[in-house]
DNA sequence: TTATGTGCAAACTCTTTGCATTACC
DNA sequence: GGTAATGCAAAGAGTTTGCACATAA
């Protein structure tokens, strides 16, 4: 890991603990190790693919542990979900960066995007119905370049 | 029911009769009943309200027989689901008019709308990623005006 | 010390599946 | 008459909860 990630997993497990204070709750070693899995994953992950990757770092931890965690984190900002299809919720880590996704139908990967103008044709259209915008999701379904080169 | 829904509910009906009998499969009240419940509720149900609906109107059916109905719609894109938040999936008849969809978060009401100019732009954003667009859903979240009010 | 966090197992909810029976063609 | 559809009940999958024990402050 290069000291440019030490430094950015540090302050990430520091805002953790602040929000875990200031909550009046307890640090945690599974609420930390959970972080640190979302940090290193860089993708989204389902609960159950979480509760794998901590154990795999001899971490003992419960299923039902990463749902509460996952619950808190996601209460807190730290972490956003996206479902689709089928398949459950999965989880990544909130990078305070807002972005939306293009899903591949085929393997299932993400990829993540951001644009500035639909971003604001969204504003415009919540005002003009006076609904007042408080978040939104967009996912475009398709084939990514590799799983059409398949095809 | 004025004589223009009547027209439309027959044509849904004829729709999926033509939709069976292509697929060597057998047509029956219960799917029939299915489609009229989502043509008349013009909004957005869960299997459990349909079920209740269809009950209602002294059709018996099962639970599992609209999960399996529902299967078979979506598959020939007769319906479309939307499913947020830890809510399960709901459906709504595939009017043929795409469309995305403003959630109230408070009050759980579902607008629709649509903007050719979000069209054009998702198209340019896959476009640029070699990603094959085949479909997308667009939820924007917040407080209708309503519930602003209220608050 | 004492309240919170955890793991485990049981409970729950939503959805799917197996099977005997019914309905369609 | 033969095949697909249905209802019911049981099984599955994903998630939540109760509780005794462990752990952080």
């Amino acid at each position: 890991m290069s000291a440019e990630m030490q430094k950015e997993l540090q302050e990430y497990l520091a805002e953790l603990k602040h929000r875990v204070k200031k909550r009046g709750l307890k640090h945690s070693q599974q609420r930390e190790q959970i972080l640190r899995v979302l940090y290193h994953a860089n993708k989204h992950l389902t609960p159950e693919e979480i509760y794998h990757e901590v154990k795999k770092s001899s971490s003992t931890i419960g299923l039902a542990t990463v749902y509460r965690t996952l619950a808190f984190l996601e209460e807190e900002q730290m972490v956003t979900s996206i479902s689709f299809g089928s398949e459950g919720k999965k989880y990544e880590l909130n990078t305070g960066e807002h972005h939306d996704h293009m899903i591949c139908l085929e393997c299932g990967k993400i990829m993540e995007f951001f644009d500035e103008r639909i971003e604001k044709l969204q504003e415009e259209i919540a005002q003009k119905s006076g609904f007042k915008l408080l978040a939104h999701e967009m996912n475009l379904y398709g084939l990514c370049s590799e799983c059409q080169q398949k095809a």
